[in-house]
DNA sequence: CCTACCGATCGGTAGG
DNA sequence: CCTACCGATCGGTAGG
């Protein structure tokens, strides 16, 4: 087994999952080193400052649901089908970047005021996809027509952004089958 | 202006609502003791410690929770009604208690171990009431016929718990009109 | 990337 | 409830 440098990436990535587990405040440098393999000090070899390090996991979570909604608005099909891609995307972004993800939603308040804004900008720009789409579906009569789409939005996003709280990977519902119980919870609720 | 003596109680709610803007982590007892006036080490006039502090206000939010619960439970009527009260005796905890349940949503992994597995068995027990509501609801005929009250009372939840993130009370949308869009939401969905 | 260290702040205590 | 303080730990730096 070889024993590679520590790259910045690497850094960024145990930042993760530490601020994941047990919060940006609940982690300390040294604890952050200790999971590369190095002293807390080192770590300023490949960054500034401990909020960097939060800054930089949030700012990759913004940008992988944004990229996600971009893709799958630009994906075609009818509104139905775009908020299913929609949600397929979002479900990966979720299990496939976990730590990123939980940084994101449950850490990001801890940022300053700025960096926050620009958080809060990138998860309104984020939603508004989804309200459009739901706009269009309520037009093109996909959807309700008493349909809020803010509203709408909101609820859909709530029960996705949950996923990260009782989704176990190794439980007994698959990815697909996570899917498509949001997907028809989504589109019937309980009736 | 009279000035009272501060109480145990104080510190508490204080507590709380530290916790749930900066998280325990990012609260010091110097901050708490600010919140009522006091210095930090005075608080120990009060409390044994910290995390006496968190365990108590957690502690309140799973006793709220469960109240309610059961409360919508014993209330009577059929399915579709006592699933009715479970969300408006929710939304009413949330609302009413805001610092306490962002706590306790948000911060009660910052248990210890043994502390944390008492939340968690409480949890399961108020979703249990959901589940046992949803699934005598699809017994009457109330709710469809393949619906799975285990993945069903995580999706209701995920939409009430995530209240808490999103609403202003002095927004647009006033408390009945937002119980109104979720029971809306939650059984119809987006048809 | 480590050694050696800095001032600041942490949760908490003794004594009044 | 304050004064005075404790050892531990924090984020971070200088120098190599």
């Amino acid at each position: 087994m070889v024993t590679t440098r520590t790259t910045r990436a690497d850094v960024v990535a145990a930042a993760g999952r530490m601020f994941a587990d047990k919060g940006y405040h609940g982690t300390s440098m040294r604890d952050i080193g200790r999971a590369v393999g190095l002293l807390g000090s080192s770590l300023y070899a490949h960054i500034d400052s401990k909020e960097d390090l939060l800054v930089e996991v949030v700012d990759e979570g913004a940008r992988l649901f944004l990229e996600s909604a971009r893709r799958a608005r630009e994906a075609g099909g009818d509104s139905r089908s775009r908020l299913r891609s929609l949600i397929v995307g979002h479900i990966d972004v979720v299990l496939d970047h976990l730590d990123v993800v939980r940084t994101y939603l449950n850490e990001a308040r801890m940022l300053d005021p700025t960096h926050r804004a620009r958080v809060v900008a990138a998860r309104d720009s984020y939603e508004s996809i989804f309200r459009d789409v739901l706009g269009q579906g309520v037009a093109e009569g996909a959807f309700r027509d008493d349909l809020d789409p803010k509203v709408a939005s909101i609820m859909v996003l709530s029960v996705l952004n949950t996923v990260e709280r009782w989704y176990h990977p190794d439980g007994y519902l698959g990815r697909d089958e996570l899917v498509a119980e949001i997907w028809r919870f989504v589109g019937d609720g309980l009736s």
